[in-house]
DNA sequence: TTCAATGCAAACCGTTTGCATCTGC
DNA sequence: GCAGATGCAAACGGTTTGCATTGAA
């Protein structure tokens, strides 16, 4: 997939251009961060990568990295335990998602009417909304068949 | 406050009701979330519990068993890690929480507008939106001045 | 009397940290 | 050469589980 290699030397650059430096062990953990298209857990990831070299507590902090950077974000379901981190690659701007529970697809939803309406709700209650995360579950075209 | 104590034994008879048995342990445990008008981790009622006799594994089943019945819901920071997971007491209709960064307090908010907006939005994207989950992180009245 | 619920302690599991070593820049 | 980054292993912390015992119905 020629898309995600471009993505992998895109983020790559991204890297350098923080001034963090391009590792090989980094790479091998974007390459197979954004070879998902679903979301994955840094379980997951570990488990690839170790037996390929890296470390553990290399994953953990390139994913933090990642997170920081804009290029993955966390998701968590709406109400399991702790257990519940995965990680998801999406773009750098705000967006929510879209889980099917029937295939684990995350879509990403953009929805500028709904930030006004929650930053109002929030208003109406006093609050000053600074963040606010919005997951929804359901079924996908596919898994609704 | 009468509200506490009345709301702590209508719970316990909700146990009764489901066939579930109403302890001793499982009243210090409700008595002790309901008392809190903020959210609290588990480890914050086992350090509170414990020393009165109910123990660490009492609290986390007790814990579930009142998510299930739906007295509390677990809510999670944004974008922390696995170490996110709170409890709060709630109404069980479908609600969101509003969350303030300066004291911690949460408010629940209902949203008939945008539970509206959230199913359109999902569908449009093919999706059957089964359920969802909103929280708003900001600054209430008394934090922000 | 019976079986759900309890308390304890140990196991679990995902994540973080300390530290010596390595490697981009 | 000098940080920043790595890998390893051990520590950490919250949660779950196994099991003998208790106690509600």
């Amino acid at each position: 997939m020629a898309t995600s290699a471009s993505a992998t030397s895109a983020l790559l650059a991204r890297l350098g251009e923080s001034g963090r430096r391009r590792t090989s062990a980094r790479a091998k953990v974007i390459t197979a961060a954004l070879r998902r298209d679903q979301p994955f857990t840094a379980h997951a990831l570990v488990a690839e990568l170790q037996p390929r070299g890296v470390g553990r507590a290399t994953v953990f902090r390139t994913l933090d990295v990642l997170v920081t950077m804009g290029a993955l974000s966390r998701v968590h379901g709406i109400d399991q335990g702790a257990r519940c981190v995965q990680y998801t690659a999406c773009a750098p701007t705000h967006h929510h998602h879209l889980i099917c529970r029937g295939c684990g697809r995350v879509e990403e939803i953009r929805a500028t009417g709904l930030e006004t309406r929650i930053a109002a709700l929030a208003r109406s209650h006093g609050f000053k909304a600074l963040e606010h995360g919005l997951e929804v579950q359901g079924l996908c075209a596919d898994c609704r068949s």
